[in-house]
DNA sequence: GCTAAACCCTGTAGTTGCTACGGAGTCAAC
DNA sequence: GTTGACTCCGTAGCAACTACAGGGTTTAGC
C-alpha cells in the first residue's frame, strides 16, 4: 500500500500552498477529498490534476470563477471550446489595458526619479501631486 | 455665506467617490472635518488639495501607506527628499516587473487565442492548462 | 405648510485570493 | 512515552474599496 495523498504531499507536488488548496475545497473548485479515519484528506492522482490546472489557470491570469468556467468545459469534451476561447481574447484585452496603463505611470514616475532637490519643498514628486491637475 | 463643502461636492470636485472619502477618514489619511450641527462634514480648500494628492497618488500606483509616508513628508518641507525618491525608484522596479508579467501573460495567451476546434476535447486553451509542466 | 427628492449619517458586511493564527488531535520514529 | 511533524477546524486578517440597511436632514416645488 503505497502512502496516501495526503494534503501536506498533494500541496508540494503541486506548487500550491496548503492553506490554499483548503480554501479552493471551501470555494468549491476542489472536491471535498476521501477523509481517513481520523480525519486527514486523502487525494486521488486527479486531484493533482485537478489542483495543476488551477495553478496554471492563476499563472495565466484567470480569476477562480473563469477557471470554474474552465473546469466545468474540461469535464465536458463534447461542450463547444467558443466560450473558452472568448474567455481568452476578454482576458488578453483586459491584460493589454492593464499593461498600456502601468506603461503610462512608468513614464510619468520616470519623470519624477533622481530628485535631488535635497529637501522635500523642492522635490518633484511631491511638487506633482501638490500641483497638478491631472496625471498622464 | 458660501454653500459648505460638503462630502458629496467634496466627492464631485475631487473625483474621488464619497465613500472612499469615508474610508480615508476612517484610515487616518483624511482628517475628521469640522461638522454642522447635524452632523453633517464640512471641509475647507485644503481637503480638495489633500484629497487630489491622495488620488494622484493612487493613479501613480503609490499604495495608502506610501501615500500615508508622502503626505508626512510633504508637510515637512525642511524634511530630506531622499525617502520619495526612493519610494519612486521602488516603485518603478515594481511595476517593471509587473509589465514583464503580464508581458509574458500576453505571449502565453496569445498563444491559444483562435481556437476553433469546436469542442472543448481538442481546444487549445483547455489542454493547456491541462497538460502541460509550466507556463512561460 | 407639506411632501418628495436628494442629500447625509453610522455601522456593518461584502468583494478577491489568499494567508496566518490558535488550540487541538494524530502519527511515526526513537 | 515523548518528541516532532503533520493534520484538523474555525476564524480573522490583508488592500482598497464598495454597497447596503435603516435612519435623519435639507431643499425645491406646489
Amino acid at each position: 500500500m503505497s502512502k496516501p495523498l495526503t494534503i501536506g504531499v498533494l500541496a508540494r507536488d503541486s506548487g500550491v500552498n496548503l492553506e490554499t488548496i483548503r480554501f479552493y475545497e471551501r470555494s468549491g473548485l476542489m472536491p471535498a477529498p476521501q477523509r481517513s479515519p481520523a480525519g486527514y484528506r486523502h487525494y486521488q492522482e486527479q486531484d493533482i490534476r485537478r489542483l495543476r490546472f488551477i495553478r496554471r489557470g492563476r499563472e495565466l491570469g484567470f480569476s477562480l470563477e473563469e477557471i470554474r468556467s474552465l473546469l466545468d468545459l474540461a469535464a465536458h469534451p463534447e461542450s463547444p471550446c467558443a466560450s473558452a476561447d472568448q474567455m481568452v481574447r476578454e482576458h488578453l484585452d483586459a491584460i493589454e489595458t492593464r499593461i498600456r496603463d502601468l506603461q503610462n505611470m512608468r513614464a510619468e514616475l520616470s519623470k519624477l526619479a533622481g530628485c535631488h532637490s535635497g529637501h522635500a519643498e523642492h522635490c518633484r514628486l511631491l511638487e506633482a501631486l501638490d500641483d497638478r491637475d491631472c496625471c498622464h
